[in-house]
RNA sequence: CGGUGAUUAGCGCAGCUUGGUAGCGCACUUGGUUUGGGUCCAAGGGGUCGCAAGUUCGAAUCUUGCAUCACCGACCA
């Protein structure tokens, strides 16, 4: 490819709208361009590079086994009525009417379609295990989109789902895509970490994440400092304190607290550490037979943070997880947020373990502008029900016994899954068995966010001068850059002739022949991260030879015209 | 969804307080100059100042409404 032929769209300045480095290099060195709120078309280089992605990806869903096909992105809608999804799945699912009022969504990923497939598909055990994947473009109306094509409404992925019979059938494909996964990011170049996910409201037996690690990430991620474990903190199991509660030394004893709110009020306040404060949060909980839905209360140490996910688990807790209102906590509580205590209420009580093992504590004491100090469990308030609550913080003892927890911010960019029957079970999917009779089949799903991957590799891989690619994903192997080929016809037959040569052999090489100062054409090609650039100049030509310059070392080097062929092999 | 801010040429911005012919830098075009790290000089092209209404002789500027974009928050007990 020629410069001159060829959409470079490089810029200097970086568009003010760009938050991240990803994003901003993005823009700079011409890979996107936004369209509108979380939508981007792709360059010719962004395009390059997101391609050679996919293609890693499908080689490698193919290794692994996987049939590739192409459903598509407009689904209608009774399709999601029947897997209770239409209802279930929120605002984010983009919902449009056809020329004749007809429901559809855009797809924001694919379980219905392929069990619909898979139903009419299949009829027997024989066919099974099978996987099928697709790359596709998916819509997810998202709260807001941010980072570029990070976080987009419209992005790349890569769905695979698989079909079984049985469960250990499925855990043996789990496994082998687990691997492909692996492999997919080391040959991707990228520092990456499965870790344990929540399987959410699906429920399934395993769960894992890919992440990229970067602290631009959306994510936080548990890891033991001394092992391998590594958990999504969703999902990073805070373990009960291995100490026993201390006996109470202070008598219960009301204070008051006037416009005292937070907890950080509260400690200042009373001059105490917020670690001997508990907070006490209303949230709406599942309907009972008289058709309400009462609240209950979840009762925390000062200094942690609730953990949603764990916390919709809890059979009491509607999902998803709604803090109570104004109103709601006036009625149960008799006060305002901010003085909510565990003394009295008459609603469940679910205690968070680290806040079960306090004694003499600060809590709220359910009347506005007060709160009782020397609180001890047991003697001043019953221990109805004790759970794991909250995010795990660092220091924390890591839940697979060795080490503490180390946490780092991670960019999801891959989700393995066994589903299970939800799906199949809901769209009628099973085939006669062995013995003839109608089996409902297991599942599980893969994803891959394509485009993401682009931007988390530039997350990881730049430097002031702009992005340095990983080898396998750069958008070309080399470019020709000739000084002053204006000038010199040396240079500019050298160049044309290194060029052919290059081109004829199928190297992605890009020909800067813009009539450009050097410098441009360097700062350019450094800002696309061009891994090898091959500098043509009068002063090695004597010599026949052109210089090399590494975009990831820097260094550079001379080598002869006729060598430069054996770089590439 | 809440809060904050923004919207003027492809990009980055000034002008608005105090209403009176729409500017700067980058990019682009032409000519010259320079040529191994974003040369320099000159001459140009390009804007319904987000949209709509209002005030006014006159609105980028003041008022109101709307839209879009961005950031922050959505842990309050």
């Amino acid at each position: 490819m020629r410069t001159s032929q060829y959409l470079l769209s490089t810029l200097k300045e970086t568009p003010a709208s760009a938050e991240v480095i990803s994003h901003q290099l993005m823009l700079r060195a011409g890979l996107v361009r936004n369209l509108a709120s979380g939508l981007y078309t792709w360059l010719p280089t962004g395009l390059r590079v997101l391609k050679k992605v996919e293609n890693i990806v499908r080689e490698e869903m193919q290794r692994a086994g996987a049939n590739e096909i192409l459903m598509p992105m407009v689904q209608p809608a009774d399709l999601w009525e029947e897997s209770g999804r239409w209802d279930d799945y929120g605002p984010e699912l983009l919902r449009l009417n056809d020329r004749h009022k007809r429901p559809f969504v855009l797809g924001p990923t694919h379980e219905e379609v392929i069990t619909k497939l898979v139903a009419n598909e299949l009829s027997s055990y024989k066919q099974l295990p099978l996987s099928l994947f697709q790359i596709q473009t998916k819509f997810r109306d998202e709260i807001r989109p941010r980072f570029g094509v990070m976080r987009g409404r419209e992005f790349l992925m890569k769905d695979a789902y698989s079909f079984h019979l049985e469960q250990d059938c499925l855990e043996k494909t789990y496994q082998i895509m687990f691997d492909a996964y692996c492999r997919i990011f080391d040959r991707l170049g990228l520092d990456y970490r499965p870790v344990l996910a929540d399987t959410g409201s699906i429920g399934g037996d395993a769960s894992h994440e890919f992440h990229v690690l970067a602290d631009s990430g959306e994510d936080d991620i548990a890891f033991s400092n001394a092992s391998d474990f590594a958990a999504n903190i969703e999902k990073a199991e805070a373990l009960a304190p291995s100490a026993e509660r201390a006996e109470p030394t202070q008598a219960l004893t009301k204070v008051a607290t006037p416009n005292v709110k937070t907890i950080d009020d509260v400690a200042r306040f009373l001059s105490v550490d917020v670690k001997t404060i508990v907070k006490t949060l209303l949230v709406c909980g599942v309907e009972n037979e008289q058709g309400q839905t009462p609240l209950v209360a979840l009762v925390l140490r000062g200094d942690h943070q609730l953990n949603e996910i764990k916390t919709e688990h809890l059979p009491q807790v509607s999902t998803p997880l709604t803090f109570a209102s104004d109103e709601q906590i006036l009625a149960t509580a008799n006060c305002n947020a901010g003085s909510i205590g565990p003394i009295g209420l008459n609603i469940d009580v679910i205690i968070d373990r680290s806040a079960a093992q306090l004694s003499d504590f600060v809590c709220g004491a359910n009347e506005n502008d007060a709160h009782y100090t020397g609180v001890n469990w047991q003697r001043d308030c019953a221990i109805t029900e004790i759970a794991d609550l909250r995010n795990v913080v660092e220091g924390d003892p890591s839940p697979c016994g060795q080490g503490e927890i180390v946490i780092k911010r991670g960019i999801e960019v891959g989700h393995i899954f066994q589903l299970g029957s939800k799906y199949a079970q809901a769209m009628s999917c099973a085939v006669l068995n062995e013995g003839g009779k109608n089996q409902t089949l297991t599942m599980g799903c893969y994803g891959i966010g394509v485009s993401r991957i682009v931007a988390a590799a530039i997350e990881q891989n730049h430097d002031k001068y702009g992005i340095k690619w990983p080898e396998a994903i750069a958008p070309f192997q080399a470019a020709i850059v000739p000084m002053n080929m204006a000038k010199s016809a040396r240079v500019k037959e050298t160049a044309e002739a290194l060029y052919e040569q290059l081109s004829q052999a199928g190297i992605e090489v890009l020909f800067d022949d813009r009539k450009e100062r050097p410098g441009v054409m360097f700062a350019d090609h450094e800002l696309m991260g061009t891994p090898l650039l091959l500098i043509i100049g009068e002063r090695n030509l004597d010599a026949q030879q052109v210089e090399l310059k590494n975009r990831i070392t820097g260094e550079k080097s001379l080598i002869a015209i006729a060598d430069v062929m054996s770089l590439f092999n």
